[in-house]
DNA sequence: ATGTTC
């Protein structure tokens, strides 16, 4: 039995109750009271007419699910992009308290998600779509260069004891190893590396990891030549060097099947551990309750608890790593097309898969948070001591791709202190229609000459990631913008458009 | 998301 199988057989559901407890904030957002089982509030980044739209999603039921669990503290946010998703839905942004109860709040597998540690980094180029000179040719090297989709060939050649020091150093380690610049470093998410303690990764998660660096994967992760087509704001856009008509590169990759391994391991033994309590999940040695099997969790003091958040860091060092070697074989691309590479500069690298300890302010006092983000940008403020100095004065990147046809968006966080959600934002656009259905109803081969005909060269390695991928299978990424706009989240600084798309 | 089923 699969993940999807195991968990469809043995979660419970709370139904629609929630409806009953609606009520619209006015601000880009609507609660959902707490009742029931509940700790908190929910709060959904939406608003009646963008929710009625996706009547059909179950992501709301989830996050009433996920507002139980021990610890949690604030209120359960899902963003704009919400969907429904393995126990919690993606854009789920939960904080549990590290110091509740006897060992501590909840730290999840499933409130992270399997893909460790997926994230986007951008590059920007100095150079306009007119610097190049064949885009069909560049277009042709770029998927020639950067291996995409499941086949799982073309990773680097690299050793056992260097995937170690990956696991544990992140893009220092890929820097060090020769994939990548020392001086990106700075602008990644927490440096492109987490501590981690004792890391004890399977023989499986490793093998799965020596095969995969620098690959791109597959589904919705992609690499893009992208082009500035508007700016929304100048004053943030000309500090991070950003302006109309310029040629950027947006990376969407995680750590792989070594994530997907780490992730499966952890989740499968928690949920072991919980047996069924009416229509909940118990666990007697922690006294923990859930209400849906894929949101098993262990306290954060504990030793799986522990465990957990050292293989989850060790995973997300491999996917930092992975972006830096994808952006290495990128600039090898450029430097033999354009002679630009060096030039291509890190302008951010975040994650929006991923469970970090952070400090925020709970009901006016400063509480120590396992803050999940499941399809979740970070969106820090400038004044947070974490960020590159560089950002001071403008709040952190926040890098939201959108869909193929349509395009992506670059926002920023506050100028200063944190927003309301922990300090996250949306994370993309956020799927409208199921893969499934996307395969069944669109045709990816018409698709690709659309996208073409409108000066978008594709490159696909099978026709069904196509209709999987379509912009028809995702939600409108300029009405999620606006929506976390209007919510504070987030500023929106640039729009930009796709001129080459490699997807797995 | 995933060597797309342990």
């Amino acid at each position: 039995m699969n993940n999807a199988q195991r968990g469809l057989t043995q979660h419970m559901y709370m139904g629609e109750d929630w409806r009953e407890h609606l009520q619209s904030e006015n601000d880009g957002t609507m609660r959902i009271k707490a009742h029931g089982d509940m700790k908190v509030d929910a709060r959904i980044v939406t608003d009646q007419n963008h929710l009625a739209k996706y009547a059909d999603d179950r992501g709301p039921e989830q996050l009433v699910n996920a507002a139980s669990l021990p610890g949690i503290v604030g209120e359960a946010w899902a963003m704009a992009d919400w969907h429904f998703g393995y126990g919690l839905p993606i854009g789920g942004v939960i904080a549990t308290d590290t110091e509740a109860g006897e060992l501590g709040g909840a730290i999840s597998p499933g409130g992270v998600g399997f893909d460790i540690n997926c994230g986007v980094r951008v590059l920007a180029l100095e150079a306009t779509i007119d610097d190049i000179p064949n885009i069909k040719k560049l277009g042709g090297r770029i998927a020639g260069r950067i291996p995409a989709g499941a086949s799982g060939k073309g990773g680097l050649d690299i050793s056992m004891s260097d995937l170690d020091e990956i696991i544990s150093g992140g893009a220092q380690s890929a820097a060090d190893l020769g994939f990548g610049h020392s001086k990106d470093l700075e602008n990644l998410e927490s440096g492109g590396r987490l501590e981690t303690n004792n890391v004890e990764l399977s023989t499986r998660a490793k093998e799965r990891g020596m095969r995969a660096l620098g690959t791109l994967g597959s589904g919705n992760h992609f690499l893009e030549i992208q082009c500035v087509e508007s700016v929304e704001d100048n004053e943030t856009a000309k500090h991070w060097g950003l302006y109309e008509g310029q040629l950027l590169a947006m990376i969407h990759s995680g750590s792989r099947g070594l994530g997907h391994q780490v992730c499966s391991e952890h989740s499968r033994k928690l949920e072991q551990m919980y047996k069924r309590d009416g229509n909940r999940w118990y666990n007697e040695n922690w006294d923990f309750h859930v209400a849906d099997r894929q949101l098993a969790c262990a306290p954060f003091h504990s030793k799986e608890g522990q465990q957990y958040l050292d293989d989850m860091n060790g995973a997300a060092n491999f996917a930092f790593a992975n972006r830096s070697a994808l952006a290495h074989r990128l600039r090898e691309v450029l430097t033999l097309e354009m002679g630009i590479d060096g030039e291509a500069k890190t302008l951010y690298d975040v994650a929006h898969n991923i469970a970090k300890v952070e400090t925020h302010m709970i009901h006016g006092k400063n509480c120590q948070c396992a803050v999940h983000r499941k399809g979740a940008t970070r969106a820090f403020g400038g004044d947070q001591l974490e960020l590159n100095s560089h950002f001071k004065i403008t709040g952190q990147p926040v890098l939201v791709p959108g869909d193929m046809g349509t395009g992506s968006w670059i926002m920023s966080g506050p100028i200063s202190g944190q927003n309301q959600a922990f300090g996250s934002s949306c994370h993309g656009a956020g799927r409208s229609l199921s893969r499934t259905k996307a395969k069944k109803t669109i045709d990816g081969k018409a698709l690709k000459q659309k996208l073409e005909n409108s000066g978008i060269r594709v490159h696909a390695s099978t026709p069904n990631v196509l209709s999987e991928e379509a912009p028809d299978a995702y939600k409108d990424v300029d009405e999620v913008i606006e929506l976390t706009s209007k919510a504070g989240l987030a500023r929106p600084v640039a729009r930009i458009i796709p001129k080459v798309v490699v997807k797995g």
